[in-house]
DNA sequence: TTTACTGCAAATCTTTTGCATCAAC
DNA sequence: GTTGATGCAAAAGATTTGCAGTAAA
């Protein structure tokens, strides 16, 4: 709960009022091994706060995006997840057998980022990116 | 509506019934400049076919991804979709300023396809691809 | 004639919103 | 005490499904 700090005094700094509800929020984004689900930050909430709404966790989401205090990814499929954005960007390899994801460095993809910009003076956003494949597991 | 041949050709071959409704779904996916959605679909055929149903438009579009004939695409944000599978994988860069969609060469991906597979043993399935970023028109 | 396909309505699933109440400051 | 935040219920948007009737073969 530690790294909870800086987005907390963030929320504080900008006179957003401290709720259980939002530290509760922080604390399941923060602690979570990978990116989470607005479905998976409820279900972790409502154990310890059981009256807690799941619009309220949608609503806390919304304001950690618009503060640029997490990052949305969107994997696709009507899935949508969050992690926080002192994290840093990174990618993933999703399995798509065993549904595995791996992380993946960003500089993998400085070279796909030149060649967009050199030849379709395009300058590519890659701080979400999902790539779908067979993890070296379920290679037959 | 001469490219539609081939699908139409599958579908009675395997023994589908070729229903108007099938017909039509398949030449709006056919004749669409570029990818389309259900709904785009949808408003298309009930103009000339108006008891159509969007559940129907659906379920065509399912067979036809079960065959192989469609591909799908998850550009993100709830949105799907599809194009015919013939004619080829290709993927776009979006601007997220102004929409704009440009077309992109399989090619251009062929060095991270590597990079993945050397690095991470990971076999990218790179067939349905969207890029977000800004194009050349948006950056100021 | 057979049964795959369709239309319709209702159900899902995820996210959003209006509103009255409540609690952080 | 103010006013921003919450819970609740309902709405919204995309897609799916059960079912009885319809039409392609």
């Amino acid at each position: 709960m530690e790294q909870s700090r800086d987005i907390i005094d963030v929320l504080k700094q900008q006179g957003y009022r401290l709720t259980p509800q939002r530290l509760m929020v922080v604390s399941a984004i923060e602690n979570s091994e990978d990116h989470i689900s607005a479905e998976e930050i409820y279900s972790q909430v409502v154990t310890r706060y059981p009256s807690v709404n799941i619009s309220t966790v949608y609503r806390t989401l919304e304001l950690l995006k618009r503060l640029g205090l997490v990052t949305e990814t969107d994997l696709g499929g009507g899935r949508v997840r969050y992690h926080p954005a002192s994290k840093g960007h990174h990618h993933h390899l999703v399995c798509q057998e065993c549904g595995a994801m791996i992380d993946l460095d960003e500089s993998i993809l400085k070279p796909l980022q030149e060649a967009l910009l050199l030849e379709h003076d395009f300058i590519a956003d890659l701080r979400h990116l999902a790539i779908h494949g067979r993890c070296f597991r379920c290679q037959r």
